[in-house]
DNA sequence: TTCCGAATTGAATCTGTTG
DNA sequence: GCAACAGATTCAATTCGGA
């Protein structure tokens, strides 16, 4: 076990090399702001897969992967969220992901110790893999839990209204619709394999992360695999503490992490109030990458240019809010839709960031 | 505990009123097909809890009680399952529903019983409660789970091809959208109160009947309130048993129930698989003069060519076996559908040999 | 270069009957 | 109980290859 990488300075960059329980005891008690765990599935898995077409399911066979029972998996759970309960500031939160081969045992043993749920949150997956043999629901979705550290504990960080604006000023919903990881997201390596078989997308992470932490936070995920948590984090201007056991997945991830530019401080700004109405949640083109915090929109004359912000609200000059609100703004009009009024570049081009809207759609299947 | 209504003949239905796990254990094992249960989660509604030693539970809403309170729980959760898992015959399952407050508990105990997880479900609600006080997300979905009684349980009831035509032919997912239980379907006491606090509404148990049960079987649900499941069941032709400790909840379920009438039973038929069709082996169509031997059979790009002989087995070059293993052989791979692999010439147009089988078994129907 | 069809792939507790 | 074998079974999204 050793510390891999430390940087000084206004943004904390560390990831651990060893066991997650020994290098979470060997850190300061109550000392980060959010834990995002992704452990072990412990999925049970039979003998080979094969789709209709014959050709072979790559199946998750990884012995970090593998539990002798139930029995056993709850120890496990126990003493990683007893030590993860240790480092964590009072004022702190977790959130655990996982199927139903796991998260029933990971809930229970959360309110054992004294974790506080305050919400299960279902991440529905809008490409999941069928069920080829047609012997059961198609699993497309995994479970969230957030809790806070104890049932007494009345501050935590909850950014209500940031959520409230990515989801078109709707109160955000315990269900999220998001792709799973694929495409250029999706870790490779020198064979062209995937890098890690269960990465997450960054579009949750970056929902929890702007759900629950603020930027400077520390944000601690004991499993971090090939980085999701540690790229979303900067991104966002949040510290990270990433423990991992495999050496090739901490390869990969500070190579990924590495390229990652935080956004700026103002473009991390969250609404703190309440904004104008929206109709389509633009705040999901930034969670989903197509338009990064800080990426610049002009209307088509470029007499106008605001900011994107990581919550879907746009600054220029002075003003802030939606991109309904501050299209009529600056026109000095009453109302405007800011779908087909801002224009981003791409490939030299100026187009209308409503063309981004119809990919989500696409993608998204039903709304 | 008195049972309230008993019907001989074609469809039983029939209410218990008492404590579920008494009524459950007087009734005979292994005599149910499946089990709906919507346990109570709130310990103070639930009302009357008692410890393995019969002594009372006081209020367990207190801080202080918070672990007591999950053991008792635990207990009860442990209880009542053991005596459902009793009267569930081998082939048979269950469905339990929850929210967070509850289902992590009974998901991790269903678990230790034995019981197999099949699929965790997610309720969405359509229109949920808001979050008034934007505190958390919007508790916008609960959860159901289907287990069987064992993993090594082979034989079980899903109506795979029932549930995608359901979904416009996609297979169906393991996230359904429904509204909450409102309007004309919710149920209202003499004073126009809601009867019940957590009615269910039906489209949820029709979907979960109609996935997996048949018509004819035997569904029970111990904690019947009132009686959505006994409602649903009738209506598709289901016997039902419902248990209930509380006298007003029964009689409106009884009035409920007795306005239901039974689907007609052609209407109640659902779209079978494939799986469950009579098997026609290949050598029938020779027998029956569709095909001569010596038909030449070929795959649709007549990259490959094999011979009928007189006993259905097929020849390809040097190999002599099944149509199956033939086409399997002749492609390299380890197995394949001779039915739509396999075609024969007619009309000079390739055709697969499937459609003799489908010829076949239209003239056995009619026999 | 662009467009269209084929191929690939994703946390999966993934068959049933006969001999 | 195990081996052999019949034969049923997939959705969304991306990538690749040929026209």
């Amino acid at each position: 076990m050793g510390r891999v990488n430390s940087k000084a300075g206004q943004s904390a960059e560390i990831i651990i090399q060893g066991d997650c329980i020994e290098a979470m005891n060997a850190l300061p008690e109550k000392s980060v702001d959010l834990i995002f765990a992704d452990p072990p599935y412990n999925l049970q898995l039979g003998g080979g897969l094969t789709r209709p077409d014959q050709s072979k399911v790559d199946a998750v066979d990884d012995d970090w992967d593998k539990f002798a029972s139930f029995q056993v998996y709850d120890e496990f759970t126990r003493n990683w969220m007893n030590a993860a309960r240790r480092v964590l500031k009072d004022t702190g939160a977790i959130w655990v992901i996982g199927s139903y081969h796991n998260i029933f045992r990971v809930g229970a043993t959360l309110q054992d110790l004294g974790f506080w749920m305050m919400n299960d949150v279902v991440w529905r997956k809008s490409n999941p893999m069928p069920n080829f043999r047609g012997t059961r629901f198609t699993n497309a979705h995994e479970t969230l839990i957030w809790a806070t550290k104890s049932a007494d504990q009345k501050k935590y960080t909850f950014n209500y209204d940031a959520m409230k604006a990515l989801n078109d000023d709707l109160q955000m919903r315990s269900d999220w619709l998001l792709p799973i990881c694929t495409g250029g997201e999706r870790l490779k390596d020198g064979d062209g394999d995937k890098a890690h078989p269960t990465q997450k997308p960054e579009a949750l992470l970056h929902r929890v992360l702007l759900a629950t932490t603020n930027a400077g936070d520390t944000v601690l995920d004991p499993f971090f695999g090939t980085g999701t948590t540690g790229a979303v984090a900067k991104k966002l201007g949040r510290n990270f503490v990433g423990i991992e056991r495999e050496e090739r997945y901490i390869k990969v991830a500070r190579e990924r992490i590495r390229l990652i530019k935080t956004g700026a401080p103002e473009d991390l700004k969250v609404t703190t109030s309440k904004k104008a109405e929206v109709r389509i949640p633009f705040g999901t083109l930034i969670e989903r990458g197509l338009l990064e915090p800080g990426a610049v929109l002009t209307d088509p004359a470029k007499r106008h240019a605001a900011r994107v912000r990581a919550d879907g609200s746009i600054v220029c000059r002075d003003a802030t809010g939606s991109i309904h609100k501050i299209g009529a703004h600056v026109q000095g009009l009453d109302a405007c839709n800011g779908w087909t009024f801002w224009h981003f570049k791409t490939d030299g081009k100026l187009k209308p960031i409503d063309i981004l809207r119809q990919k989500v759609r696409a993608e998204m299947g039903e709304a």
